[in-house]
RNA sequence: GGGCGCUUAGCUCAGUUGGUUCAGAGCACUUGGUUUACACCCAAGGGGUCGGGGGUUCGAAUCCCUCAGCGCCCACCA
């Protein structure tokens, strides 16, 4: 038949890539059912695909897919972020190659360029998580700087200013010399490193003195304006009122008593450069003290630095040592472990610095949205991650949002020409205008008076409003789009970003909806090799998820991605799970293949062994999809894929397909035939959201078209048919062993003596099919010259001329020892006046059956050894 | 410095409120197998003082204390 032995992943899903792709063919449109929404976490319109996006993505299909499956309304968003500081990098570097400097074209002709490197580049991303098998509404495909989208970050600007909850200062910041551009509190990463601090000397005013200063910046000696010390450093109270001459720069600074200086530290002196530290910068407010900055933007020195003006700030560095060194005024150098702060982006080592920027002002915005989280409204998966979160929103503190960058929002403030304190903010210049002419009172202002911000917003400036504003729901805040899909279902995403995305999207959420944005976010692990190394570029352990997808099927990878996936914990990847995966694949194909080749009979009557099977199956089903749709429930999907995998190989193909197959030549009854079907459709719909492609094709190839995926629905299983099934599992594994230690082969047919009412017809047509063995009810025990199996507490009975050996007895009494040792212990326990007065009765009673059932083994026991003994 | 989490089989991890289902799963490993769907397979098997120590309890992988190791987040000192 044309059916292939080996499932052909590559070709399937290249033709079910074709279906999909077609445009409408998730298109959700808001209707009487109950909305299952997701909004994508856009990645970079320039990026590629990675094994993050992969995991992420993955997840978010399989969610999305069942609850397809359950004929939810689902909607689930795609697009992509602008990405204002990464893509701009990528686009100053291939000016750069191309012999252009930003700085030498305007605004509007760097922007030509970056859009057409955004055209020309992006969205490949989004082809590439169709390869994946996402099943996004295409139709809704979003990117943050297209027009509808800008204009609500600009409302939203316009809307918190109004409401107070923007402003402009200056302030320490964080600035990346690199891309020239302030950098927000969590785009800073800190990372350890042994430093050296210098102690230097600093002459003292009208005496022959020296001042001993520790500083690991001794390049910022230019900014010196005064030295500190603690008011209770009894060391330096003499020192009141005298002043210091700062080496090099041979400048006069006076000395401020400060209590926010460290005694211990040092020599308990620090040198105050209030425009290039956070701390110095608050000390130089206090006491009044000038300002001086040292670095151009490219963190080079800039004029005040004398002979080092436009050197690099580790070249100073490294002279000022060399120079001061020279004149004697380094008493001492000591290894010092230092966190210096790098650039998320670029990876250059930031540079405090003194500027006026736009803030948002955190605190009262981020109350709702921490409470939401803490009572559960909100709820996170995996649970820990509630902690992290709440530390950092009750230490909030304002978001500098303004961003030295051409790629973005662009700051809707307006200022006057002649006089920048004067300034507001509107959509454009012509409302700007008349917003001018209104707070200002002054009508012969003209639009040639005015001049926008040249900044840009940050760009999470733009993201937090992503779920409201996919919809459309910042400029119309009532259409049937945002009333019906927000909030959204779950959002999926790595941790990495919780400060950047999903605690500032929960507190827009209430901002600006006064409703969460989503009820669940899932944290997915980080990606890691198989030893568990990072995966980064330098490493090269990063594997490129098309080329596994090439080699594995994307069902393969996505299976073997989630095999070692559990919730919130980092993962190591391994290409063998993939392997896994595509084994597995193939073991469903061979399902198919098998059951599509059965012959039906009209004549036949079902077999006593198929009815026994299907029974049992039915049941088994029940329990499973209770228990996966308990794993989803929480979140649980790689529980939740274990489970199917399972089912699927185990319960499915090894159990019930083994006795259900026709021995050669046979066929079935057309009953079976349809019964196996609807079973195994069921097992394809179980499968769908874990593995799209195949089980769509072999749904669509399947002889009963007429049965769509649908999740199944599900009732509470019969113990007790799955219990006896179990039995006779049991039992089954016990003759093959048996047959095994005595060299039986499997074909040899044995005679079964038993007396429990378990085995009815059904039960004895499995085993008899499965082990090749004659089962015959006895009255009386058989037990003489018979070799016995216990399966539970039923002893069966084998005929067989085989005696046991000696190591059979010896095993016989050691299991004898060992059951009566844990009766002995099981009686104690049961005549423990303590125990029987605190322990539940349940519990007793179970130790009591336990104990019956231990008595009947060892009394069976017992006869197996006289028997064996006579 | 502040906060959080982890340590269970060779590896990666499950183990809800202490007690039925508690010592589990997958992979790996060992042994046997050309059983007419599949060797990308089938059948069977071995393997753990639940990080160390102490405590609470009739009973602890689970609760408390303590020690050790690992990891994450936040803040940041010149």
């Amino acid at each position: 038949m044309g059916i292939e032995k080996v499932y052909n992943a590559r070709q399937v899903e290249a033709e079910w890539l074709e279906r999909w792709g077609e445009k409408d063919l998730f298109k959700s449109v808001p209707d009487h059912r109950t909305p299952y929404t997701i909004v994508i976490p856009p990645p970079n319109v320039t990026g590629i695909l990675h094994m993050g996006h992969m995991l992420n993505n993955t997840i978010q299909d399989i969610l999305i897919r069942r609850a397809r499956l359950r004929d939810f309304n689902v909607c689930w968003v795609p697009g992509t972020d602008h990405a204002s500081i990464a893509t701009e990098a990528k686009v100053v570097k291939m000016l750069r190659d191309q012999g252009i400097t930003k700085s030498d074209i305007s605004r509007e002709k760097f922007l030509d360029h970056a859009w057409e490197w955004t055209n020309k580049h992006g969205g490949l991303i989004l082809n590439q998580l169709k390869r994946i098998g996402c099943s996004c509404d295409w139709t809704r495909t979003k990117f943050t700087l297209d027009e509808d989208l800008s204009d609500s970050v600009i409302d939203t600007f316009i809307r918190l200013f109004d409401e107070g909850y923007l402003y402009r200062d200056k302030k320490i910041v964080n600035w990346d010399p690199e891309a020239k551009t302030t950098l927000s509190n969590e785009e800073v990463i800190y990372k350890e490193e042994e430093t050296e601090l210098y102690y230097l000397k600093y002459k003292i005013v009208g005496s022959n003195d020296y001042l001993s200063i520790a500083t690991t910046r001794p390049e910022t000696i230019f900014g010196d304006t005064a030295v500190a010390v603690n008011p209770n450093d009894k060391r330096y109270k003499k020192l009141k009122n005298k002043k210091l001459i700062v080496p090099i720069v041979n400048r006069e600074i006076p000395i401020v008593f400060d209590d926010s200086v460290e005694i211990d530290f040092g020599t308990g002196c620090l040198k105050v450069t209030p425009a290039h530290s956070e701390k110095d910068f608050l000390i130089g407010k206090k006491h009044n003290l000038e300002i001086i900055d040292v670095f151009n933007d490219d963190a080079s020195l800039n004029e005040h630095a004398m002979d080092f003006a436009g050197k690099d700030r580790f070249k100073v560095k490294k002279e000022i040592i060399e120079k001061l060194n020279d004149e004697g005024l380094i008493s001492k150098i000591e290894n010092y472990n230092h966190n210096i702060a790098l650039s998320e982006r670029t990876s250059c080592v930031v540079e405090p610095k003194l500027s006026l920027q736009w803030f948002v002002k955190m605190k009262e915005l981020a109350k709702p949205a921490l409470d939401a989280v803490l009572s559960g409204e909100v709820k996170f998966h995996p649970k820990k991650y509630i902690n992290v979160y709440r530390n950092w929103m009750e230490n909030i503190r304002d978001w500098n949002i303004s961003r030295q960058l051409y790629w973005g929002h662009r700051i809707p403030v307006f200022y006057l020409k002649t006089d920048n304190s004067k300034f507001v903010v509107a959509k454009n210049i012509k409302e700007a205008l008349k917003k001018f002419k209104s707070k200002f009172d002054n009508h012969d202002i003209t639009i040639k008076d005015l001049i926008q911000d040249d900044d840009v917003l940050d760009t999470w400036f733009s993201s937090w409003l992503w779920p409201i504003s996919v919809f459309d729901g910042v400029r119309e805040p009532e259409n049937e789009d945002i009333n019906y899909y927000y909030p959204t279902s779950d959002i999926v995403t790595g941790p990495d970003i919780l400060f950047f995305w999903i605690a500032r999207m929960i507190i827009s959420g209430y901002y600006f909806r006064g409703k969460k944005p989503f009820n669940n976010v899932y944290f997915t692990g980080l990606v890691r090799d198989e030893k568990g190394r990072k995966m980064s570029k330098q490493l090269g352990n990063s594997p490129d998820p098309i080329e596994l997808i090439e080699n594995y099927g994307a069902d393969g990878v996505r299976i073997g991605l989630l095999f070692s996936a559990p919730a919130g914990n980092d993962l190591l990847f391994d290409t063998k799970l993939c392997e896994q995966g595509k084994n597995f694949s193939n073991k469903i194909w061979n399902a198919f293949r098998l059951i599509n080749g059965f012959e039906t009979s009209n004549e036949k009557d079902q077999e006593l062994h198929e009815i026994a099977a299907i029974k049992w199956f039915n049941e088994e089903l029940n329990l499973k999809i209770n228990a996966i749709n308990n794993a989803f429930d929480k979140f649980k999907i790689s529980e939740a894929l274990m489970i199917t995998y399972k089912l699927v190989w185990d319960d499915f193909c090894s159990t019930f397909l083994e006795i259900v197959k026709p021995k050669f030549g046979e066929k079935i009854s057309q009953k079976t035939i349809t019964e196996i079907n609807l079973l195994f459709n069921k097992i394809l719909s179980i499968l769908h959201p874990f593995m799209p492609f195949i089980s769509s094709e072999i749904q669509s190839k399947f002889i009963h078209k007429d049965q769509n995926l649908e999740w199944p629905k599900s009732r509470n299983a019969d113990n007790k048919i799955i219990g006896n099934f179990e039995h006779v599992n049991e039992l089954i594994t016990k003759v093959r062993n048996f047959k095994k230690t005595n060299s039986i082969g499997f074909k040899d047919s044995i005679k079964i003596y038993y007396q429990n009412k378990i085995l009815d017809g059904q039960l004895k047509s499995v085993l008899e099919k499965l082990t090749n063995c004659e089962l015959i009810q006895s009255k009386k025990n058989e037990s003489s010259k018979m070799n016995s199996i216990l399966v539970g507490k039923h002893n069966y009975f084998i005929e067989s001329d085989k005696k046991l050996s000696e190591a059979d007895i010896l095993k016989v009494k050691e299991d004898l020892d060992y059951n009566i040792g844990f009766k002995n212990i099981l009686e104690k326990k049961l005549s423990n006046k303590k125990f029987v007065d605190n322990a539940p009765n349940q519990v007793i009673e179970n130790e009591k059956k336990k104990l019956d059932d231990i008595n009947s083994k060892i009394s069976s026991l017992e006869n197996k050894l006289n028997s064996l003994s006579n």
